[in-house]
DNA sequence: TGTACATCAGTGAACGCGCGTTCACTGATGTAC
DNA sequence: TGTACATCAGTGAACGCGCGTTCACTGATGTAC
């Protein structure tokens, strides 16, 4: 049954929002397009309406994903490196994925990819290099640079070496490292 | 036809070696069954004679992309933090996935596995952490162990990170910033 | 050492299943008069 | 503003395909005498 324009849009944002939690928290293989549908509130059918294919969604969710990121980063900057890190680096974030960092849930995946959904990750990290960028000591441009990737690349890898190793105390060491390594960089 | 037990054991071997390859390249759902045992020279019956499942061998491929990694880390750490760094952070290991590191390679794949799985991550990053800790700076061993894993978590998060941003410039700049990190922890 | 036979590693066809994708259809929406 | 009709968003059955897994079969291996 047709349904009005604006109700279309609407369910073509809320499919690329369900899309951006549930390939975070799954993969892009670990949820088919039925179940992604049905998650939105519509049936399969329907997909082809709103996009070229499943390769076409996860672009879209990524960058949408992304964009929360940033938004993330932007809030949590705003109240200090040394809060921004705690959550980043917080149980509740390794428990979900799905609502979490972008780059923590989906950059291994995209590693397997094609380059449009590189291209996507890459102005990703760019962002959150630069929104750290401004929160770290160096005494030129290309040493606050430094420090952020090197920041940015060890809160990552925490994250995904804490989601993979459990609940162990192990989990807890690697953030509570990284968390100083980081703010070692604080400025 | 029938084969001798010695033969029957190398076969078993190859396709173990085969996965630990083919799940770091591709991921564990990159893989089927199917192309795996004919990369291995098998034909795809044979397989339910060796493992009970592709998730068992999963367990056990991982366990042995692990096993390579401490032979690798024990051979480049003899040679010197920066040395093994260096190697770890090349373009030649971002471009190989396959015969790289198991953690980069299949962290995030194994943080949507159940506990099996995780449980044997968990002996590879502890080794891998152990082994760092007799290279790294710190007055205590508590010190080390943290400078460890802090290194761990950046070395792994930047080449992660390396392989999805793709070949720009953006992929040398995060490895040359993780290696100026993770010297300076050197001892 | 040689023969007779049981074992079992590997083969390849077949299984059910869920995947991404297509399509004829429905009926409310949007438009033309 | 009201009526007549074209549009098209969403439905659900169906498609071919590759997946993990099973199984009857083959014939060389290993063993018993």
């Amino acid at each position: 049954m047709r349904v009005s324009r604006a109700q279309a849009d609407e369910n073509r944002e809320r499919i690329i929002d369900t899309a951006a939690q549930l390939f975070r928290e799954k993969g892009f293989d670990g949820i088919g397009l039925n179940d992604l549908m049905q998650a939105a509130g519509l049936t399969r059918g329907g997909f082809y309406g709103h996009f070229e294919s499943k390769q076409d969604l996860a672009v879209q969710a990524c960058r949408r994903a992304l964009q929360a990121n940033a938004v993330t980063l932007g809030d949590g900057l705003r109240e200090g490196l040394a809060t921004f890190v705690d959550g980043y680096l917080s149980d509740a974030h390794c428990a979900d994925a799905g609502g979490g960092c972008a780059l923590a849930a989906l950059a291994a995946d995209v590693a397997r990819q094609d380059e449009s959904l590189r291209a996507v990750l890459r102005d990703g990290v760019a962002r959150f290099a630069t929104a750290l960028e401004s929160q770290v000591a160096g005494a030129t441009e290309a040493e606050r640079r430094d420090a952020a990737l090197a920041s940015l690349a060890m809160l990552v890898g925490a994250v995904i070496l804490a989601r993979a190793v459990g609940d162990a105390s192990l989990s807890a060491d690697l953030r509570a490292a990284a968390r100083r390594g980081v703010l070692a960089h604080a400025g």
